[in-house]
DNA sequence: AAAATACTTGACAGATTTAGTCAGGTTTGT
DNA sequence: ACAAACCTGACTAAATCTGTCAAGTATTTT
């Protein structure tokens, strides 16, 4: 019950870009500085957001990347479910799943159980949006980039 | 965000043993037949269960696995930290964590975010006893293990 | 037009985790 | 004594995760 980098990396990056919504693009390489993210593994989740509709890229000199929609319409949940998958706590309650290889439906004792969980889950994370943190963390700019060189540098614990 | 397979026959073995609730020890031999999990590797998950206090064991002829506790006090969250660690989203949210190499409190964006999902993830893990699970399956008694048995060779999808 | 900037895409590899096997051992009822 | 049944730890193959790398393509500034 882990999130992988890249939903944790993908959250970071989306509040750096959403910090300087309003504000034109935000270049790449801005984003791993400030959030000490390797670059080359920061395009392959930029990218992601982007086929995802989350975010916008802007080309040439001065580019970089901006929220395709208003912080107050992106949630946690858009964010996760773009990098790490569908939230199915089991493989036979993804979207497309087939009836083969499952009971499905009343049969399974199981299904109901994860089911109702990862509606929660959804629940949870489509209830945050960037909006929220924004506002919380309005003011506070004490997360340098040194700081969280130091954490990443210590290996484990960075959420 | 998907559950590993110990956590999903750690549930299944589970719901057998509790189905055999106040009829005495069930041998693991037979929960891996009518799970159709392989008996090597559900010892593994047993003794797990078995460490974290949710089972119990009788050795020698006749004997088996029985519940620990009564269904109605067992939840799936019971089963699914013991088998899948702590619910903690990131690691520097897991119980024994140190400040060391994490920002911790209200500096970190990021932490108040997976600590409150993680919260709403255990909520809903909690809310669900195998009494329930025992009262919801009353009756119903198709899932042969011959059914079982062929969607585990189909290989996907099984929850 | 050329150069600079920045995004795009796909292949690849090392580290870690998962899923499962195996080979013994120990305990206990008959 | 014997057999049924649990106990334990080591081991491995496969999958996934976490990046890196290299060679593109697109856009704007000068
Ligand atoms: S880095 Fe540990 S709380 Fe965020
Ligand atoms: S096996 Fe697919 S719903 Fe349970």
């Amino acid at each position: 019950m882990k999130l992988s980098t890249k939903g944790k990396y993908g959250v970071r990056a989306l509040f750096e870009i959403a910090r300087n919504y309003g504000k034109g693009p935000l270049a790449i390489k801005e984003i791993a500085e400030r959030q000490q993210i390797s670059l080359s593994y920061l395009e392959q989740i930029l990218h992601r957001l982007g086929k995802a509709g989350i975010i916008e890229s802007v080309r040439g000199p001065h580019g970089g990347y901006e929220l395709a929609r208003k912080p107050v319409e992106l949630t946690i949940g858009d964010v996760v479910r773009a990098l790490e998958g569908p939230i199915a706590l089991s493989h036979c309650l993804e979207p497309g799943a087939t009836t083969d290889g499952c009971y499905q439906a009343e049969d399974c004792v199981a299904r109901m159980v994860w089911s109702k969980v990862g509606e929660k889950i959804e629940e949870a994370l489509d209830s945050i949006t960037f909006e929220q943190l924004l506002r919380q963390y309005h003011g506070k700019d004490r997360e340098h980039p040194a700081h969280r060189k130091k954490l990443v540098a210590a290996g484990k614990g960075a959420c």
